[in-house]
RNA sequence: GCCGAGGUAACAUAGCGGCUAUGUGGGGGCCUGCAGAGCCUCAAACGGGAGGUCAAAUCUCCCCCUCGGCCCCA
């Protein structure tokens, strides 16, 4: 089966074809480092996990880059509020992204370049620029000569004169063009600063993903993914500066963006302080459920972040994990004597799965054949007759998804913990003497008072199974 | 103003020429001492208007509405 992709740069659907046999790479764009994460960044980072592991479950080699910017201008002032060093802040906001991250189960990519400790690298890079007359400097400012592009917009498939007619533009008497964009600029007072051949200063946004993508993937690199706001002006500016810096096209072959975060009426932002971060969400709710969530909607489509949404997903995983967790009990129990064709159901179901997934990566049609997928074992469950052989297979499916998504839990049972077993084990045992003299009274008490501690009894086919909320 | 993405049953989302979809919620059954879980089943949809096709939610055109981008942002 051919992964498709829908690539923002032709505007199309298009078959993955990597530039390379043996690297496929892929870059994303971090976030800027001066505070936690919030869901829009999970969400980001959520789907770009799962692309990253289906591309690799298509057999690919990826080599998988996410920057940190601390260069701009958030960063800058909130290090100057703290009286922080720069250092210092890039430091604990990128350790905070990892933690955020990795309670979220997403995979570390393999290189995490800092802007901050490339500037070398972003010097030459302006000075390959000016060399070439694609850049100049001013009063210690350096700009992008944007006239001299050939076909400005490919991306955001803007014209430079449209962008001019309609738009606030600053009016800035040291650029040639006010479209022309910064590489350089010149340091204000108190400000972290680089020195360079054009002034004490810093670098200007986007030249820091030109610098570093290239870097670690080459001048020509297949895969790379950002928020659909990214697409003007950063990205388009980036294969701007990439490819005159390396006279190589394309930059890069495939564009993915993500829809937005949104709160209501708008975008989640830090500056619309709309924001929930992270670590908030996840005091509330399960990171398996957040992934589902997120997951649940194609990656390129907006997604409401409310609480209600979040309910229901959890109501809804639940029902797969249940499926999951009665196959599991199931197996445990199975004899292997009777034969059926839950292999090749099973077989069948991840080929359901995988085919949504090359289809531009469908998160949510995958996740939706999972469900069919659950309700006809379930019937069979129920009946209590599958194989050993077909409950492994039907495990197995669980454990393919979860590969690629992780949003099942390893097992819902206990706590591992062997004391609670036993004492929950003698609770049951209570309870089922109750049941037996028909002492409902007693039986629902114990069930309820668990209930309220979180323990949740259910009485099955195969008997009383317990778990914890 | 200029670009881009959308408008699908109560809600959230897939589908993007013929197979009426998935979940949550609702009605009715089955199972159960009850509950839960599960199964069966019912109701419920393609923003509006033209066009085109044997056939359209899916294609074309027009209109309406929403969101995003054009200062920063995943």
């Amino acid at each position: 089966m051919t992964l498709m992709i829908q690539n923002t740069l032709s505007g199309k659907l298009e078959e993955f074809v990597p530039l390379k046999e043996d690297e496929v790479g892929m870059y994303v764009c971090g976030i800027n480092t001066y505070d936690d994460s919030h869901m829009g960044h999970a969400k980001a980072a959520v789907t770009f996990d799962v692309i990253r592991r289906h591309v690799e479950k298509k057999g690919y080699n990826v080599k998988y880059v996410i920057n940190f910017t601390d260069i701009e201008d958030h960063c800058i002032e909130r290090a100057i509020k703290l009286d922080w060093p720069l250092e210092k802040l890039t430091d604990k906001y990128i350790a905070e992204y990892h933690k955020d991250m990795g309670a979220l189960g997403v995979k570390p990519a393999d290189i995490y370049p800092v802007a901050s400790h490339h500037m070398q690298d972003i010097i030459d890079a302006i000075q390959k620029l000016i060399d070439k007359g694609m850049a100049y400097e001013s009063q210690g400012d350096v700009y992008f000569r944007v006239a001299r592009v050939k076909n400005y917009g490919k991306l955001s498939k803007q014209k430079l004169e449209d962008m001019q007619a309609g738009a606030r533009i600053d009016i800035d008497a040291k650029k040639e063009n006010p479209m022309d964009f910064t590489l350089w600029k010149v340091k204000k007072e108190g400000e972290p600063f680089w020195s360079s051949p054009w002034s004490e200063g810093r670098p200007g946004w986007h030249i820091e993903c030109s610098v570093m993508s290239m870097k670690y993937l080459g001048e020509s690199f297949d895969l790379h993914g950002g928020g659909t706001e990214l697409i003007f002006p950063h990205h388009e500016n980036e294969i701007l500066q990439s490819e005159a810096i390396s006279g190589v096209e394309p930059f890069v072959k495939y564009w993915l963006h993500g829809g937005l975060m949104n709160v209501g009426e708008d975008k989640m932002s830090k500056s619309l302080n709309n924001f929930f971060t992270i670590k908030d969400v996840l005091k509330e709710f399960d990171p398996l459920v957040v992934r589902f969530f997120l997951l649940n909607t194609h990656y390129r489509k907006p997604i409401d972040f409310n609480d209600t949404a979040l309910d229901e997903a959890k109501r809804s995983l639940g029902r797969l994990q249940n499926t999951l967790d009665n196959a599991r009990v199931a197996q445990e129990n199975a004899d292997d004597s009777k034969s059926d064709d839950w292999v090749n159901r099973s077989t069948e179901a991840i080929k359901r799965f995988d085919k949504a997934m090359d289809n531009d990566f469908n998160s949510r049609d995958a996740i939706a054949s999972l469900f069919d997928f659950s309700r006809e074992v379930n019937k069979y469950l129920e009946m209590g007759n599958l194989s050993k052989e077909s409950l492994e297979a039907i495990v197995g499916v669980f454990e393919e998804v979860d590969d690629r998504l992780t949003i099942f839990q390893e097992s819902s049972g206990g706590l591992d913990n062997e004391l609670v077993d036993n004492l929950m084990q003698v609770l049951i045992d209570l309870r089922q003497e109750a049941r037996e003299k028909k002492d409902w009274a007693l039986a629902d008490s114990i069930r309820d008072k668990l209930k309220e501690m979180g323990i949740t009894i259910e009485d099955t086919a195969d008997g009383v199974r317990w778990k914890s909320s």
